[in-house]
DNA sequence: TGTGAGCCTGTACTAAAGGACAGGTGTTAA
DNA sequence: TTAACACCTGTCCTTTAGTACAGGCTCACA
């Protein structure tokens, strides 16, 4: 990573920034890095979360308005946001704009034309991953006019880990206990079909070897996806195994 | 399963095969048990093999002509059989008939074409896995005219696991643990998308996050499948994890 | 100065997976 | 007896995965 591009004032803004994140215990203080962060990004607001996509997230507002938030909630925003689709899946930084482009479908945009009512229209975000499929945090500043490139991500690209940590501490264990502990039943039949799975088999040898047809084993592995919280079949038989699920 | 359809003296023989295969120590002893199950399904001729569809298969042969067997072993034939591809496959016994069915490619019927040549016509066969992968056994008996249905069939279904549990006392060392013990040495490129693979992340979502291409995703994944021996992502995942190569 | 290994990329295509929608049976326990 | 649950199946459609063929660059090592 090349740094030649910072100043002497900005090295050390991000260092003390990055040095008061490892010290960070509670809400407040994170909120004054959050304010650190955004004055030296050049933006107007901030806000971080720490969650999944999947509208789990715990939401900690620094200056983002109100009533946005309200909506936010309200209409369970997060799902469409391509911001936050970007840095969930992608755990890197970036613009929103950027966002909008990998996302380029309706609800996205829709979405983004509710923030701009609101004062939302420029912005950068990154994010990190916390080891386990799509949990982890956002961190995201926007501004109404776009100030926002190159320099903007490179600061997020070395601040973010650190603030992730942060966020971790503080609030991922109200979040990420309820997850963890669900305990999973699967019915007999599926685990048959996880197990051949796990062997390669493709869902029409496994319907050949268990006389069923190729449409109920999608059905079963389906079920097996919803059940375990998992995205795809690779995804299943990872969460399986690493559970003991198999034995 | 309903043995009623068998006649005493017929349960008295398959309890007969199935006691002495557990006494089973050598390959002699081997080839009187096929010839007796060969007896009692009434075909004219049996073999059985152990191994992989890929060609790794140790043959033993009872009585399949001797010109057809160095043909078969010349042309590496295994891999266009389609019985061996059926009981490989699903591990199930079938008359030969249905898996041509099954697999109606042309390399399959033409190999079906080539046993005519040699006598060998119609033929049931069947086949346990040996827990790991595409790995297992065929046992498969032969005869110029078609006296095989669901009789046969039902006599395998019986008999084979115990041929099965024979045959790998006495000829799955040489072959299993050449296969085992190959260590697999994955490239760091390799480890990190295999990685994202196990969090359920897209060939598309990798090259996000990796700023590679869709294309250099699928070209690693396809190194990796081939390095581990497996057929698709979540096989490669299996093999991975329980190797810990992951951690 | 090759040579191999790791890494990267493209086009074009087929096979497989996955999702939406709609429905079925049989068993069991309140 | 109704409800819940496991299990099963179909059609239609879109998205991903996988494969074949063809080529690129860079670095280390002999």
């Amino acid at each position: 990573m090349n740094l030649t591009v910072f100043s002497k004032r900005d090295l050390e803004e991000i260092l003390g920034i990055i040095h008061d994140s490892t010290l960070c215990r509670s809400e407040p203080e994170l909120m004054s890095l959050m304010v650190r962060v955004r004055d030296i990004v050049e933006a107007d607001r901030s806000i971080c979360g720490i969650g999944d996509k999947s509208g789990r997230m715990k939401i900690l507002n620094e200056s983002f308005p109100a009533d946005w938030m309200q909506r936010y909630q309200d209409e369970v925003l997060s799902v469409s946001d391509p911001v936050v689709n970007y840095v969930m899946t992608f755990f890197k930084t970036c613009l929103w704009k950027d966002a909008v482009e990998v996302f380029p479908g309706k609800p996205y945009t829709e979405l983004m034309g509710k923030a701009s009512e609101h004062g939302l229209k420029y912005g950068v975000a990154g994010g990190v991953n916390g080891k386990t499929q799509n949990f982890g945090s956002v961190f995201s500043f926007s501004s109404v006019s776009d100030r926002f490139g190159g320099r903007q991500k490179k600061i997020l690209d070395v601040v973010v880990p650190h603030l992730h940590q942060a966020i971790m501490r503080i609030a991922s264990p109200g979040i990420s206990k309820e997850k963890e502990i669900e305990p999973v039943v699967l019915s007999v039949r599926e685990v048959e079909v996880l197990r051949w799975i796990k062997e390669g088999k493709t869902n029409w040898e496994i319907s050949m070897i268990l006389n069923i047809s190729e449409r109920t084993v999608k059905f079963h592995v389906h079920n097996i996806t919803i059940k375990l919280n998992a995205v795809n079949k690779s995804h299943a038989i990872a969460i399986a195994m690493e559970r003991g699920l198999l034995e």
